[in-house]
DNA sequence: CCCGTACTTGACGTTTACGTTAACGTAAGT
DNA sequence: ACTTACGTTAACGTAAACGTCAAGTACGGG
């Protein structure tokens, strides 16, 4: 099996539910390099990886120039012990920010939760 | 014991950290209403909250407008029937957001904790 | 050859969430 | 009386993340 297949702009932004213009804009800023063919862009499947990284990165809030750093990392060459060092430092302090986002949600979904309840009980008084 | 302490708005921008430009815009946004002395804000233990929910919000990535709607669910009057099934169905919607954000973070986690792997595996080969 | 469809690159518009002066009021300290 | 600290409103500026034209290119079908 060949995984050679490649997508054109408009099968990925159908694919992944945005924009040709979203599409165009990220590669602008760098998040993704596809091929071309003449001036058409042909997209691989790690292009497709990547906008799927993007996305789930803009899901959960982060910035563009943040998601593109943090995608820079997946792909960082091994390089020097200098660098490994940097790299393992920056993974705890996104860790770091992803628990913490966590605490937030699990914090909000608590909340909604004891809401919920209220709203149950109130119901009951109401229709019971 | 009173809980009826009050805060200035520099007090309460100092101790979480953001501006005074910030919580005068939340105000003019509808998500603070605090009361007045003259012309000057004063600040009850209520809007304390609500802006700790909106900061909350914040870290999550939700528009302010959002953070809104959220915050006005909390403390929504009972109402009718209507208002409360619809208050329900809102829930239901935040907590699907909030969950799919979780599966987001525990994704983008266990990629981080792979690369991590293969950071110190290459680290180890370079030091060992 | 013309048409329709898909693609391209600008370039300007828009919204959000504040930052940044500007110009002023008020109350306390010296 | 003057300064300093803290507050006010009004208004313009800005960066991010696209949306929205505008104008042109490339290609297969009829």
């Amino acid at each position: 099996m060949d995984d050679e297949r490649t997508w054109s702009i408009a099968e990925l932004a159908d694919e992944y539910g945005v924009t040709l213009r979203t599409i165009r804009f990220y590669e602008e800023q760098g998040l993704l390099t596809p091929a071309r063919d003449g001036t058409r862009r042909i997209f691989a499947d790690g292009d497709r990886v990547r906008l799927g990284l993007v996305l789930r990165g803009k899901r959960l809030g982060f910035p563009l120039d943040e998601i593109k750093k943090i995608i820079g990392m997946y792909d960082a060459e091994p390089g020097e012990v200098g660098q490994l060092r940097y790299l393992l430092d920056q993974i705890e302090h996104r860790r770091a920010e992803l628990e913490q986002r966590r605490r937030d949600i699990d914090a909000t979904l608590s909340d909604l939760a004891e809401l919920e309840r209220r709203c149950r009980a109130d119901l009951n008084r109401l229709t019971g």
